[in-house]
DNA sequence: ATGAAAGCGCTAACAT
DNA sequence: ATGTTAGCGCTTTCAT
């Protein structure tokens, strides 16, 4: 029962008595094989349980291993797994597979696993960054022409291809709705830390909506938090505010978890909710959600039809482009409550 | 710009005027090299751009590589996420990287993608078996010694390790709950296909709580759908029945989406709610979602750590062995909503 | 239709 | 402290 030395072709070869080669022909449908020939093999094949060594083979025959790597920050978070799947969509019939491994956020691991992934010689790098990665080690890489693009937030240090969300624009509608409903102080609740791309981008399309309205921008309204737990604290802050505000747009979807199980906690019904990125139930709450819904699915489509063109040689464009992926309002109900104001006005 | 060839340790070498086996002395940390020889060596790797191919390496050591393939029905589905953050978190400290890879639940993706692990020679495999697949061709490779171990639901064809939510005490469990609040016409919505293992355990629990309480099983109660969209048609099938039921025990977390999302629409409050699995905004629904929580991350550690052993020549038990992670029910209100008889006892 | 030899990039085992 | 040789498992090249 001790771990037996897997079977090579060398061991195939022997036990029907030819040479290596013919065996790899076999199994590699390359050169001509008697069809007598052919069976026995495929019977020793079986016999002795062979497996070929890919490993091996991508060594000698020197190309790059028929994978792509995938780095997220998350695998446990929804968004990425879509992402993933529409990646693996694209690329399943070009005969590659998705590898995707997590750096948890943290850019010293992010780094082990793309260097991981490069040495494994896969054929396209995806990373999502972490925030405070550097990516300028991935330069040598490009110039052998490997394809790397950056998903959802763009690379630091290197120019590369990448694929992201319209957060400017989504952010911007989604809190022009709350306006357009009479809210005129909105609390921003954004991701952590507070460098990290798409908060910025996020909270920029916050206070350019505020701007056109002509809402003077109050820094007390913006906080920040990295899960759940703390949205649902910086919720129960800003609604602990002299002058609270009476909507609030989450940054994320983890921040919306938070900020919705916090306002059922307390029964605060009052509140007005828009977030960024759609969640699951967000159809069965009371009110429904509205949403700046973005499609996972489709940045992951391009993401890897980006690279696969890359991969076939595309020139076209020797200076690497940003692609931005549109999100979508879409309203619920949660962006109408009612302003204090119109409150008042209705109870008239 | 042409695709340079990529450097190799013998470029290194050269550069630097050593042989090619020091240059992997300063990379491998193993044997003795001169401080000067180091600094060198590093800075022609850095020049160079050089980065150590990990296959050619592999093949050499002979060993098996540093990566856990874990195969998944589905990248979008949290539970699996999730499952795959406890792995990690418990291989990370053993320099073993996660790798996971989705085989859209079908069969023979599955095998492809278990062979395209194996052909790289991960260290341990393991998976979330698709239904329908057969696993006897992994039989070879646990000869050899490799750690297989089966997530979420056991093998077929083949004796291994696996690691699995206690499917039927938990759906026990849950129903129990219903019929202690009054209901005795309880509709079960679960998986596809039928022959899924997680969908006959959980149907089990549902009968034998029926059972233990003298309630006749009624076929026509027990339904199924593969999706949200599914789920919905089959909740607003039941209470379409002649004579419809009071409460619906969902499946799995998908079906549980579909039946909230259908109660919401059409607005049936009445109905009570028990699910199979957690969702992220159960407790912000009203009534909020009574659950039979699983505990994914447990999951993964149970079957990293079994793996481990294994790879550590645990010869103690040659049997493979079945390890169930508990469930565990999490009362919120959506199971004790008053059925019929009771609710007319409170309006009288 | 098949085989022999060489070599992919790297390291183990033995030099020196 | 460093170099040489051989060889991991496979495929390429060139024979036969």
């Amino acid at each position: 029962m001790a771990a037996n030395r897997r079977p090579t072709l060398a061991d195939v070869a022997r036990e029907v008595g030819v040479s290596a080669k013919t065996v790899s022909r076999v199994l590699n449908g390359d050169g001509p094989v008697s069809p007598r020939t052919r069976e026995q093999v495929l019977a020793a094949v079986a016999e002795l349980g062979f497996q070929p060594n890919l490993m091996a083979r991508n060594i000698r025959v020197g190309g790059p291993d028929t994978t792509i790597g995938l780095v997220v920050p998350d695998l446990g978070n929804p968004f990425f797994g879509a992402v993933a799947g529409g990646i693996e969509d694209t690329v399943r019939d070009r005969g590659l597979t998705l590898l995707m491994g997590s750096s948890a956020e943290d850019p010293d691991r992010e780094r082990d696993l793309t260097e991981k992934f490069l040495a494994r010689r896969v054929s396209i790098l995806m990373v999502v960054p972490s925030a405070g990665a550097d990516h300028s080690h991935l330069r040598t890489h490009r110039a052998t022409g490997l394809p790397v693009v950056f998903i959802d937030r763009p690379a630091v240090g290197i120019s590369a291809d990448s694929v992201v969300s319209s957060n400017r624009a989504g952010a911007h509608d989604g809190v022009a709705h709350l306006i357009a409903h009479g809210h005129r102080r909105i609390g921003f609740v954004g991701d952590l830390p507070a460098k990290l791309y798409t908060r910025r981008e996020r909270l920029s399309g916050y206070r350019s909506a505020l701007r056109e309205a002509g809402i003077a921008h109050d820094r007390s309204l913006v906080t920040s938090a990295h899960d759940q737990h703390g949205a649902a604290d910086a919720t129960s802050q800003l609604l602990a505010l002299a002058d609270p505000p009476t909507a609030l747009f989450a940054g994320n979807n983890m921040v919306a978890l938070g900020i919705v199980a916090e306002l059922s906690r307390s029964k605060r019904k009052d509140i007005a909710v828009v977030a960024f990125d759609d969640l699951p139930l967000a159809e069965a709450l009371e009110p429904a959600l509205t949403v700046v819904a973005q499609d996972p699915e489709e940045i992951g489509r391009t993401a890897a039809a980006t690279a696969l063109a890359r991969l076939d040689g595309d020139r076209s464009r020797t200076r690497s482009r940003t692609i931005t992926v549109p999100t979508r309002l879409i309203v619920r109900g949660s962006g109408e409550r009612p302003a204090p104001a119109m409150q008042g006005a209705a109870s008239n």
